[in-house]
DNA sequence: CGAGCGCTTGAAATTGCTCAATGTTAGTGG
DNA sequence: CCACTAACATTGAGCAATTTCAAGCGCTCG
């Protein structure tokens, strides 16, 4: 068990905060009145930018605090026993990491760095302490966990159930919603993470996310220069992920 | 959306109670005082058995109650829009269910029992008043939403990394330490779910699981006649699975 | 400007799947 | 108690999807 390398550096002046922050209504804060959020905010460190390739925690370290990611990207994984690592998620501006750790006292994952980033630090005990008086927060916590706990379990059904063209078109769609609800657009998008970060999270070998991907830009349903995505054929891509496009079908 | 089936039968008289129940120390009233766990036990419904294949509750039902399993087993699964059934996980005695449905409104999955059952029901609402006042069964439900993380995220390495016969070594390995926890033996049990279950739960045809089983028992590690297992060699079991045992690795 | 990493592409190999047939178990009703 | 049926389990053969191996390209950063 190796110690952390890199962890927490120090404050620094002119903060930004909660209560200004273009990300509190989908970060912690959602649901906290004004004064609660203050109190959430007074809690949170800002430490200065991680670099790309830099660990915000790693598994086995000590579970000391949970991260929202303020701008930038990270991808978290798991190490099986014989060394092999698991990508199980990459995180966008305003999502949490590090509450898987909760009950366990150590994380149970690694969080890396994708690009320059920037993240919000909630020390655990603190946030407990102001859990025990904000019923609101509590849940939100809880609700934070739900989420996770059902794109797990989306994962699963994508890893155990669908094949590699399946498997990529539903991974754009997620990071394209994603980037909707942040307000960027969900159509031309630049991905933050490399073609192994795909094909280790996606469980598939990274030859074969290539191989999908210039299919997918030969059948003219993306265009795609490296990083860069642009989907052209929205509609198509819910068809082979297996899923219907919100447009046509809402009932669930 | 159909309606539930089955839900929730009347109470009956001459109950059990956490108090004396056997599994309340792998149960939610863990870490609980007396005082604090007859609290928890007054809202707790306990109602007639439910059958094999009777639904607990349905993907999609309003979110009401979490479950703890008495006796008995059941399967949790997800639909995939396209129909398809991914089983995410399966449930013994003592352990909750529901939970990932907290922040959704409704359940995400569907809970099936796999013989006849006996569970606890947990009207959410009430809990959700006693964990107002009990900071430690607030600190229990996060727990066990975290393990449930770490199982899920387990799951994720498992689908997308190892080959057939590590998820047969890796799931033989799992039920067996779940029954030990519970007193029972670790290495002769009887699985109370299908082949298929178990092929759908490991991303695998239901012919495979077949030869695997076959295998294993040709080459002396588990001995099996139906649902029927008895673990000849923990040891390379542990192996196959690509973990290693606790007896000679303590480290990390 | 060269080295190296990340990405793409092709051909061969492999693992697990599908299909089909047969065997086994458990539950039902005469 | 036995016969019957339906669901469950096993086994074999051929096949298909994805992986592995190998090679080449191109961008980026010292």
């Amino acid at each position: 068990m190796k110690t952390t390398p890199v962890a927490h550096p120090p404050l620094r002046g002119n903060q930004p905060h909660c209560q200004t922050c273009s990300l509190n209504a989908l970060c912690l804060p959602l649901s906290l009145s004004d004064s609660d959020m203050e109190r959430l905010d007074d809690i949170i460190r800002r430490g200065r930018p991680i670099q790309k390739g830099q660990l915000l925690f790693q598994q086995g370290d000590e579970f000391q605090s949970v991260f929202a990611v303020r701008t930038g990207a990270l991808k978290t994984y798991t190490l099986a026993s014989n060394g092999e690592e698991q990508i199980t998620g990459f995180h966008l501006a305003s999502e949490l990491i590090g509450l898987a750790g909760y009950d366990a006292g150590n994380y149970p994952l690694t969080a890396k760095a994708l690009e320059t980033t920037t993240v919000c630090e909630i020390p655990i005990h603190q946030l407990e302490s102001l859990t025990d008086e904000l019923p609101d927060l509590r849940k939100q916590l809880m609700r934070t966990m739900g989420t996770e706990i059902r794109h797990d379990q989306n994962m699963m059904l994508l890893l155990s159930k669908k094949n590699a063209e399946e498997r990529v078109a539903s991974f754009l769609i997620d990071i394209s919603n994603r980037y909707q609800r942040r307000g960027f657009s969900s159509s031309h998008f630049r991905l933050p993470m490399s073609r192994v970060d795909i094909s280790n999270y996606l469980g598939l070998a990274v030859e074969t996310i290539s191989r999908v991907f210039t299919r997918f830009q030969k059948n003219e349903l993306i265009d795609t220069q490296g990083k860069e995505v642009i989907i052209l054929d929205m509609e198509k891509l819910y068809e082979m992920a297996g899923l219907v496009s919100e447009d046509e079908c809402e009932h669930k």
